[in-house]
DNA sequence: ACCACCAACCTTACGACGTAAGGCAACCAT
DNA sequence: ATGGTTGCCTTACGTCGTAAGGTTGGTGGT
């Protein structure tokens, strides 16, 4: 048939861009051979001609979104001259990367079970280094500074909280009489989102905009080390 | 026989610290149902009457944690009078979660799974915050507070480039020549390492001392709330 | 003393998972 | 034509979580 000549072979870029749909789709929980094959109109073991092993898979799929991140620094770079302040630079970096991260939320936990480190994550980080040096930093300073960053150059959204938008925003499900035991129980937490939730523009992660706090933190530190930059 | 007479019957609390030990020792992985069972010398099956399912039993693994975590943190308050300046008293607590955390190194990426937060982590929280309105801080910069300091409340040694710790140190595996060429792919991480390694006293973790490491980053954020407040 | 009851534990079985081993069909250079 | 290579499939094994139901030893009421 038409149909048949048409399909054109699997390729290991073919199988880790369909794995990244699937787990975008319904979570790494689902992102399983028989289900991944059963996307590209395949059998499970027809893939491990393409990849050794299911850990394979996993490294390559992180492998793809740290070259989307990699990817999406050096073209903001490409834009925008050398006339940038470092600051400025790692900021609008970061933030990038947090948007990408935002489409791929399970990246965070599945960046921390592998156990190599992805090399197009080397890179990445080098030019961060190297940006952080052309500004005066000392090696010392800069090997702190990555330190201090942690996860934001990924754009993790860590957010232990953040998850609760799975089962709708916390007061939805509490009731009236458990919230007056949670206040009494929790009375900080309480007044805080008590006089917090009043001007929030965005509700769409309940109370807390992942955005501005993101911003805040990124400050926050890059203001820090530039003050141990002079 | 008197053996089997010494048998105490399971409880969740025995299955719990069972499965926190068994995941200290051999990961998460490890930990299955049939293995936990065997080690408390049981059938898999008969957990299910202690816990509904196997979310279930990780949920109740990261609450263990949670409260051994928030149990550090009211008695070192305890010990310690309310002449604590805020910032000593959160660098204590969050010294101390580290030190939980470090025992518990599957930890991180347990909780990022779980669907629903422990309510000792509110709890928890609800002191830090606490102490923050009680140092002068305003609702708002208190909760900006909260997701700027993100995981280090928990101890978080996220440490992206530390689980190298599994397989040898960096420098072993790599062949001579694939250090040269990595010297010219990555030119400023390699010169930071190279300037960096000179004085490194504790060469547990490569290169990286993660207990100064992240005194540095607590300090950081701290110095730079201290600021805003004022 | 008896017996009904129940909590704690075990046995068996099912479907889904990752993957080892080998088969078959189409294509290519000789 | 032919023999090898490539790409996909079939079958099968052991392990996982867990549904369903069986066994047993101790307890309380009569």
């Amino acid at each position: 048939m038409a149909a048949k000549a048409v399909r054109q072979p699997l390729s290991r870029e073919r199988v880790l861009a369909a794995a990244v749909a699937l787990a975008d789709a319904e979570g790494v929980k689902a992102l399983t051979m028989r289900r991944l094959a059963a996307d590209l109109g395949v059998e499970a073991m027809s893939l491990y001609h393409h990849l050794p092993a299911k850990e394979a898979l996993l490294d390559g799929v992180v492998e793809t979104v740290v070259a989307e991140i990699g990817a999406a620094a050096v073209g903001g770079n490409a834009t925008n001259g050398g006339d940038e302040d470092w600051r400025t630079r790692l900021r609008r970096q970061f933030l990038a990367a947090r948007q990408i991260m935002l489409r791929h939320p399970w990246m965070p936990g599945l960046l921390g079970s592998r156990r190599t480190i992805p090399v197009g994550l080397y890179a990445y980080y080098d030019g961060i280094v190297g940006t952080l040096l052309g500004a005066g930093f000392s090696h010392r300073l800069a090997h702190r500074a990555m330190h201090a960053l942690g996860s934001l150059p990924l754009g993790f959204a860590q957010e232990i909280f953040s998850p609760s938008s799975a089962g709708g925003s916390m007061e939805d499900d509490v009731a009236e009489a458990d919230l007056a035991a949670m206040a009494e129980a929790l009375p900080h937490l309480t007044a805080m989102v008590a006089t917090e939730i009043h001007d929030v523009t965005d509700p769409t992660l309940g109370w807390c905009d992942g955005q501005t706090e993101f911003e805040f933190t990124l400050d926050l530190i890059l203001g820090g080390l530039e003050r141990l930059r002079a």
